[in-house]
DNA sequence: ACATGAGGCTAGAACGTTTTACAATCGACG
DNA sequence: CGTCGATTGTAAAACGTTCTAGCCTCATGT
């Protein structure tokens, strides 16, 4: 029996209902509710207090139902990844002032990523901004072919139409951390890749040329990883078993860098004592002082920025059919940020 | 020119599409792709065929603009909480077998929770799950008057109608916090709190209750903190300038907790040796190897899992005018985890 | 032979918006 | 004094579904 909204029943109030109340046709509420012009100020104030007086607001659905523009751009991304939430602060930040919404669908225990742009399709998203899509480059070029896609941080063929990738110099940026542990003396320098996952490939052969541009080519040491602590774990135990150890290891993220701070801690490993750990992202948990993690830093806010850019370009652009926007690719630079568990070898 | 979907033109496929195709009427398709009853295996296969063929995938905004039920759930939760992101993996997991989808809207930087509540409500999600609300308690009345609401995680009168609560024991939690503490034989054990957050009021009485309990009410320190990493770092740096300084410390959750870490071990307070830490959550951050916080664990998916089902109960019975729902609070069991940021005082 | 009922299907009206096309009013200008 | 161009407003047609009512057809029971 809640009075709070006008209409006698539970309904939620509608343009008609506003139309009523204020005595006009439910074209000029709509006129007054979009800001558009074609109302006086006059009928705009009277309309607009109608609309207070019995708590309306816009049904989203039925409004992009109608107009051809959602203005939605569809997000996926890792629940789990500091540096997924990291972006997906940086997004809503970035489509807001510009006039779009942001419609989150999460990558999570039991729902894949397949799942995850289902949703975000049958909502009528009108671009994809994936983060670090795993889903193979075949499917990736169909989805393409059905709405504009940004893949952010996994590098992709820039050929694939409709298709744009906005990443960090993903190989600059292992080249900078194996810089640094070189100039601290370090000359065994491991890495734990990521498999198959996205900036894996590069951070990959950043790291062998690094190696072969010191001289180090035969202390290259790849051991297999993965994305989650327990992938550094994993590798982590292979490689303090490993005779000689390693004085340093890269790890292919924050995440994986943990789990292997982690095991060494619970080995009596001293980092950066005995050993020292570099990480990849610079996310939130690289940051917590208690693992204060040397990490390579991706520009989280301009990542963002320009794949809610790009996007958008993408979108005007198909509006207008004009075809300047043939951009594919924008790729930015990393930096390093030392903290304490990178220091030289005894 | 991608003619991977059936239509000439751009335009997504219709209904009326594939009813063309098939050579039936768009009513019969949409009984087929709802799998309703009222068509005969052979024209639903011979439409399925058509559906197929031409790509269509059923418009999700038209779809509920018509049938009055939604079956969305409107999630609000922090981008940057570990406990909120754990909760909502398990919210999926707890709403897709049911036939529910989930909508997320995250409270962020520069994003506030207003902002997440208006968009769900616009996107016509039939009920709210607010994963530890901070608005006024009038503001949640206000809005369980137009949709059911669930808050998880803060606690709230029982008395608003329209409104369930799901939370943890909170002050239990904070009781065996202690009790754990004072059979390890700390009697000097002070409580970063949570302020105004969800949950700090009921772990701030639970602390002072068991800390009377066991005759230490001389011993109650109250140190103002909040639910951040650095919320607990102030808290830390005030606390650890007292002397005498406390043996122990509860904090109000993980993220403030490890914030309390970081500031100890930067001030060479080794923890557990020269003082005890506990969290509360038992989030992703606790299990992490570097932190091993012992903490007050709150089950997640069980958690999560009640919250779906209460949303959707009300939801139910207010359709079939049932009245038989009025549970109002589901309170449940925390259980101390013990991990390695405990020990007994020296 | 005739009602009865069930299965299979369709026409057409919703749903709550935006958009298009057009009507009325008014001041100004020739 | 008629005509023009703004300005302010409206009626009605979309948008892509679901839902209600009802129409066939055919088998069944009497």
């Amino acid at each position: 029996m809640s009075a709070s909204s006008g209409v006698p029943d539970g309904r939620r109030p509608t343009l008609a209902d506003v139309a009523a109340r204020a005595g006009v046709s439910t074209a000029l509420v709509s006129i007054v509710m979009r800001e558009a012009k074609g109302a006086s100020a006059a009928t705009r104030e009277r309309v607009l207090q109608a609309a207070r007086d019995i708590g309306y607001r816009p049904d989203a659905r039925a409004r992009l139902l109608r107009s051809q523009r959602s203005r939605l751009l569809g997000v996926q991304f890792g629940l789990q990844h500091p540096f997924h939430t990291d972006l997906v602060e940086g997004l809503y930040a970035a489509a807001e002032p510009a006039g779009y919404q942001i419609a989150l669908s999460a990558v999570a225990a039991g729902r894949g990523e397949q799942r995850a742009v289902e949703t975000l399709l049958d909502d009528r998203c009108e671009a994809l901004i994936l983060l670090g899509p795993q889903a193979p480059a075949a499917r990736l070029a169909e989805l393409a072919g059905q709405v504009p896609v940004v893949s952010v941080a996994r590098r992709l063929r820039p050929s694939i139409p409709g298709l744009e990738v906005v990443r960090t110099a993903d190989d600059k940026g292992a080249r900078q951390a194996v810089d640094h542990l070189v100039e601290l003396g370090h000359r065994d320098i491991a890495h734990i890749d990521g498999g198959r996952a996205p900036g894996a490939a590069d951070r990959r052969r950043g790291y062998r040329t690094a190696m072969n541009r010191h001289g180090l080519a035969e202390h290259i040491r790849i051991v297999p990883g993965g994305l989650t602590e327990e992938d550094g774990a994993d590798a982590a135990r292979a490689l303090s078993a490993d005779r000689p150890r390693p004085t340093a290891v890269l790890a292919f993220n924050d995440r994986c860098a943990t789990g292997v701070l982690d095991v060494f801690l619970r080995c009596g490993i001293a980092v950066p004592d005995d050993i020292s750990v570099v990480g990849f992202d610079d996310s939130h948990l690289a940051r917590l002082a208690h693992i204060d993690l040397t990490t390579v830093g991706q520009d989280i806010p301009r990542l963002a920025q320009l794949a809610v850019g790009r996007a958008i370009a993408r979108l005007e652009a198909d509006e207008t059919a004009d075809e300047t926007v043939a951009v594919g690719e924008q790729v930015i630079a990393p930096h390093l940020v030392v903290r304490s568990t990178t220091a030289p070898p005894r």
